[in-house]
Order: structure tokens, then sequence, then C-alpha cells
DNA sequence: ATTATCTATAGATCTATAGATAATGC
DNA sequence: ATTATCTATAGATCTATAGATAATGC
């Protein structure tokens, strides 16, 4: 029933559906995270994607579900692998988990994850990062990624046994705070080091952060 | 030649002045800290103040202006504060200046300048952070803050003589992200931790900091 | 006489919607 | 017949300026 030889079948709708809901995504993603919520309009992703406005109220309503929908896009998968990195680890380390061993697995995870996904991943890193120093936007990483967080924690209480709670969160608000100030790629770290480093070098900080981040932990004992 | 009894002098309009300007840069700095250039409305200061727009333009002519305004009033004092406390630390410390003892000197003057600041070097602290996670925002921090982090530099250099500039670079990357993301009180520790810890205890950070991080220095030996 | 403050308004956006047209789907 | 895309436009801002009024200064 079905012709074989269809001649060109052009895109069908379904995926020139997806493939534009996808073009406006990562227009509004890279804008976002220049220039943050209210830095980007409507007319500046349509342009980007060079279509017009109006298809971006059709496809998301309103900027705030635009917004909404770019950072679910992603979160997810993050969240997901470094879950997993880390069930991986709990297991392989059963009775000895080490501050080092769960930092790596959920730091590398995702620097990896960002650095291996190309220029889209890279410009999501940024736009997470400037989403998650907003109050507003924090509220956002609640949702999608309290479960990793508080997964990670997990694993560096039994590490630590004899912490306090307050001590091993203080020391995660450390960690995340060097990991977004990465993600976000301003630039200021190449010019202040006159070029030895640079904000795009993943892997120079995959090297460090982990066995800094895990002897900074070891360090908060009394 | 000057009355000496001058009746309730109102006024004057230096004084006049000053407040109004001072008003408003308290106003923006707010504003700002909470929704960053594009989503602040020159309407939103002035009618935080109670004045009208046009002040706003009579005084700052545009909203760059006001932003730049904003930044540059506070970050003299914290820069210099920080550089004199670095300089008397290189002093006491004469041939044996530590990691620590100079993130001490970098990290605690600053966070006692804010906490004990009241509530406007706290909204600055937030607006700051903020700022500096923007790549424009960056550019500022390069401006008004290079000579103090390149001075801060030199004395981990010293501290550690066999370090590789670049790790000693990306070391004070590390620093600044906590640093920064401490500044920006976003709540999200607060709701995490359940409580346990809150997002404007800087005591808090400034009694784990220095450690946390001159640990985390030392950890890069190779 | 000078400076601070307000009124009125121009001109440029911005978000969002209604409704028309063009392309695919059965 | 349904879905994708464009045209036209309403209504609400926003920044910025010109010019009037009110208050201090000499």
């Amino acid at each position: 029933m079905s012709k074989t030889t269809e001649k060109q079948p052009r895109r069908k709708k379904a995926e020139q559906r997806a493939e534009s809901i996808e073009h406006i995504l990562d227009a509004a993603e890279y804008l976002f995270s220049m220039n943050g919520f209210y830095g980007v309009t409507l007319r500046d992703v349509a342009k980007r994607v060079g279509i017009h406005t109006t298809l971006v109220h059709y496809y998301f309503q309103d900027k705030q579900n635009l917004f909404q929908k770019v950072f679910a896009r992603r979160a997810g998968v993050t969240s997901d692998r470094r879950m997993q990195a880390l069930d991986k680890y709990e297991a392989e380390a059963a009775e000895n988990p080490t501050v080092e061993g769960a930092l790596h697995a959920f730091l590398d995870t995702d620097l990896d994850l960002y650095f291996n996904g190309g220029e889209h991943w890279m410009n999501y890193a940024s736009f997470g990062a400037r989403v998650s120093n907003t109050p507003e936007g924090a509220k956002l990483m609640d949702e999608y990624f309290d479960p990793v967080v508080l997964k990670l924690v997990s694993i560096l209480k039994r590490a630590l046994p004899d912490y306090s709670e307050e001590d091993i969160f203080w020391g995660y608000h450390f960690v995340t705070g060097s990991l977004m100030n990465t993600l976000a790629r301003t630039g200021r770290i190449d010019r202040l080091s006159n070029g030895i480093c640079r904000s795009d070098d993943f892997p120079a900080v995959k090297k460090r952060m982990a066995k800094f981040m895990a002897a900074g932990f070891l360090s908060l004992k009394d």
C-alpha cells in the first residue's frame, strides 16, 4: 500500500514542527545565556532563527514558557547522567566511598557532557549558570536538580561520618559556586591570566576540580 | 559675614542633590541585584524612590550610566580594603606567606565589609555577584578588580613557588566562583539544606572558606 | 539666578492575538 | 482537513527629551 518510491518526500509536518521547535529552543538558549530573560526579546529569537515572531508564540505561547522549556530540555539529561554516575560510584565503592570519588562522579560527568556535547551543550551550560545565579532561577534549580544534589550529599555524609550536615552543605555550596563559574564562561579568567587559562577549557577544570574540592572538604574537620 | 542663626535651614541644594543621587543609586542597586540590567526599568527605580522618572535622567543621563555608577560607587571601597589587607598580610608574613593567610586577608575582609555594612552593602554584594556572572559584567570586574586579584595571585605564587601559573589561576577561579555564589544569596542552599544553612550567614562562610580553599590549592601539587 | 523637580509627549519597542495564506495529510 | 507560517495590528510599555514650575542662593 505504501509507495516505496516517494520522490523527494519534502519534510513531513511532524519533522517540520520538531525542527522549528528545536531551532527556536537553540536560538533562545544562546540568547538567554548571553543576556538573560529580560535581555532577550521574542523578536531577537525569531530573527536568529529566521522566522516570524508569531511562530514563537504559536509553538511556545509566551516568553516565560519558552524560557522554562529551554531549561527543561536538557536539565533531565544532565540530572539523569549524574544520578547514574553517582549510583555506579556508590555500588563500586561499597563500604568505602570517598569525597573525591563522589565528586569525580558528580563533576566530571557533567563537564564531559558539556565539553563533548558540542556548541549547544556549551550554550546550555552558560544558560544554566546564569539561571542559577538569580533568585527566580535558583528555584528552577531546586525543581530539577535537588534529587541528584541530595544524592551527592548522602554519599558525602557516608564518606565523612563525623561531619556536621552544616559543614557538608557549605562544602557543596563552594563546589557548586566554582562549577557555575566554570559553566558561565565569562572570559574573565582568560583575560586575568593573560591567556594562560581559557574559560572554555573544561578539561583543565576537570583535571583539578574534584581533587581541589575534596581536599577542601577534608580540611573542615574540627 | 555669615549668619550664625539660620532658622531651620531646610536642606541645602547640595545636600538635596546628594541625597537624591544616593537614593536613586540605592534603589537601582537593589533592583538590578534582583532582576539584572534589562529586568529593571527607570520607572521601577523612580517608583521605588518616590520621584519622577525624569529625575533619574536628570542625574544619570541614561540607564547604562546609572548601572555603571551603581557598580562604581562601592567597587573602589571593597577593592581598596582588600588591597590594604593583602599589603598588611604581606608585611606581617615577611618571607613566609601562606595560601591560607592570603585567602583570609582577601576573603574575610570582603565578607566582613558586606555583613557588617548593613542592607545596602548586602545588596551590593548580590548586585556584584550577578554582574560578575555575565559576559559584559565580567569586563567591569576586570576594570575595577584586576589589581587586587593580581596582588592576591602574586602572594599565592610566593606561597607556592613550585606551582605553575595555570594551577594558581584555576585555583583563583574556583575561589571566586564560591565567593560569588555566596554573595549572590539566591536562597538555594537554604532550601536544599532544609534551613541548616542560610544564604545570608556570611560568618558561617567566613569560618570555612579560606581554610577550605587553601587546602584545595595545596592539593594541586603534582 | 541657578538648580531641583514635575508635566507632557515623541518615538521606538515589545508581547500577544486575530485572521489570512500556504503547505502537507488522508 | 489540518497544520505551519505570515500579515496586520492592538495595547502596553520604555527610554529619553523639551519645556514648565518650584525651590534655594547670592
